[in-house]
DNA sequence: CCATATGCTCAAAGCGCTTTGAACGCAGCT
DNA sequence: AGCTGCGTTCAAAGCGCTTTGAGCATATGG
């Protein structure tokens, strides 16, 4: 069933039935009833492909998802983000275009969404500190909204955590609590997230008047294994950390395995914190939190984002959006005072 | 610039231009170098509505997620199945449409996928024991591929992996070493997975003159937390199990947690196997496999269920594509002989 | 009573491609 | 010279919508 045969069964004009159906003012009440009962009947859609080449817009929005590293993996994160986002896309009508490709690859993939039309704006994740994906969409005019931002983060409209003071925060929080030697197991920190978390984590030591070590420092993919060899490997050495500050709850999982492994027990011989980004499959609240954390839903960011991108697109020419998230920290089981000596 | 422009510019009709760019045999040589020149220079992409519209092809493929549960979970299995099949889609020019739905919204996305045209076909996943899904797919003459399979599978083309016997395998293991007292975690039993894996289960138990115990199975959503909760009550019973049978890393995460916590030591004092979908963040392998696993790349599966569809897509009225695909058992640290007594 | 406005409806153009059917020029054959 | 066939190109139709501009009643006001 299209529109034409719909309009004929009416004894309509296309123009009628389609004005009825998009809710245009200049349809008599009665005839729109008409015509939208028939609709129902007939489960008339109008295809959604001509729909989109007569209205030039593409009710599509774009989202990369680059495969990170040698062994191509999937950011656990991507999966929640993806879930807020769409759950906006589907209520205001849009669709969303999933494109996923080797780390190279993004430029090109970009590039031809623009150039084909196949999407209206696109959502941008896990900036580098210096990404060339932002001057890449400025020059293509195609609108788009990083979530999380760059070193210089003027310019563009985006959505991020204020992860450095997340992490001066956690860190002061375990510093008052006593503890000196106090490890970061961070994310890959050419992202600019894990960067600046680095930063806040760095700057809460100074401010006491000691220095970062960089035996107690690591950063790379964020999976469980990473925590757990990092975490190993620091417990193993001749002055240990009694705490440890982790940029996710899956490296932190990691963590306490190495921790739990050696016999010590975790908010007691050894304190931990950790950024959780409320994973669905990760959660920290079997019974009261786990974890001590600083807590920000990447689903809510996602939620958030696509409202953000949706606005953008429908109104071309407003100035940018940058909106910061500002996290709490929760206290969970797993930090107490610094343990004696 | 438009395909008309582009004629224009080189002097040629559009019919021409896109036999060209389109490999049509009937065009000089020289004429298509010419032609592919100006649109490299030009940087010319045919706009992908109008193409889809002439075309009567989306050229796009529906992934329809469905959000599990009142807490609506995202399974963290889609994002690695996702990334096979997106890496095939975007090889072969198929664009992935992704549509993340609250549980019971399913039904509806799938009718407007087919009613406005908007798939050229669509990718189930974890489909229950009778999914209603397959039925309404077949009514709207959609082309569709099932990742897993119902109770009945036929009619209808599907991947699967070979559950039952796997977890049989995997019994008739811990039986093997000694085991008597084995526990099965459990992904949520009706899907249909869960369902054979607990079949396979029981049968290697029946097998051997037992009776699968009620008290030693759990099925949840398939969380860190359930299978630390789910180990945790089992430990504290007075007839303890001496392995634990699991059905993914992130649960055996939570059972290993809940060992480790009672000073047990995994692979002495408790055995356990679990299922490995070799999720990118949740590796088995830092040095050698933590866990005895049940092994079988879910990003795999989601390259050659891509390769299926768009075969499917391509040939329309070819029989039913049906695929099973055995696992292999990978002995790792996490399993022993039984204790003695 | 005419001019103007208003409410409703329609025919037709247009979105940017693909594809059909026709046409043209030229070689090869009779 | 005429016919056929081949290689190459083109004009035009069509995909199924939205949107423009026009038209026809009927109401409104001077």
């Amino acid at each position: 069933m299209n529109l034409k045969q719909l309009a004929e069964s009416l004894n309509l004009s296309q123009t009628t039935v389609s004005r009825a159906l998009n809710g245009y003012p200049e349809v008599r009440e009665e005839t729109r009833a008409r015509v939208l009962a028939a609709a129902q009947a007939a489960n008339y859609q109008p295809n959604s492909r001509a729909r989109r080449l007569a209205t030039g817009r593409a009710m599509t929005i774009g989202h990369v998802i680059p495969l990170a590293g040698k062994t191509e993996m999937v950011n656990p994160i991507f999966a929640d983000f993806l879930a807020g986002a769409g759950e906006v896309y589907a209520n205001e009508g849009y669709d969303l275009l999933l494109s996923i490709v080797s780390d190279g690859e993004a430029e090109r993939a970009y590039r031809q969404m623009a150039a084909n039309g196949s999407v209206d704006g696109v959502m941008v994740q896990s900036p580098e500190t210096d990404d060339t994906r932002i001057a890449l969409l400025r020059e293509l005019g195609l609108p788009f909204l990083v979530h999380g931002r760059t070193q210089n983060p003027d310019g563009y409209s985006w959505l991020d955590v204020a992860n450095k003071s997340a992490f001066r925060k956690a860190t002061n929080f375990l510093l008052d609590l006593g503890h000196r030697r106090i490890a970061l197991i961070n994310g890959q920190e050419n992202l600019d997230f894990a960067a600046r978390r680095r930063a806040g984590y760095a700057e809460a030591i100074w401010s006491r008047g000691m220095a970062p070590n960089p035996d107690w420092m690591r950063a790379d993919v964020m999976t469980e294994g990473f925590g757990y060899v990092a975490a190993s490997q620091m417990l193993d050495l001749a002055e240990t950390p009694t705490a440890f500050l982790v940029s996710s709850v899956i490296p932190a999982i990691g963590v306490r395995r190495a921790v739990v492994e050696r016999g010590l027990v975790l908010g007691r011989d050894i304190s931990l914190v950790t950024h959780d980004d409320v994973l669905s499959y990760m959660n920290n609240d079997a019974d009261g939190p786990a974890f001590t954390a600083t807590r920000s839903s990447i689903r809510g960011a996602g939620q958030r984002c696509a409202e953000i991108l949706i606005d953008l697109i429908r109104k071309p020419n407003q100035p940018h959006v940058q909106e910061l998230w500002e996290t709490e920290l929760t206290v969970g089981r797993s930090t107490g005072p610094a343990p004696a000596g």
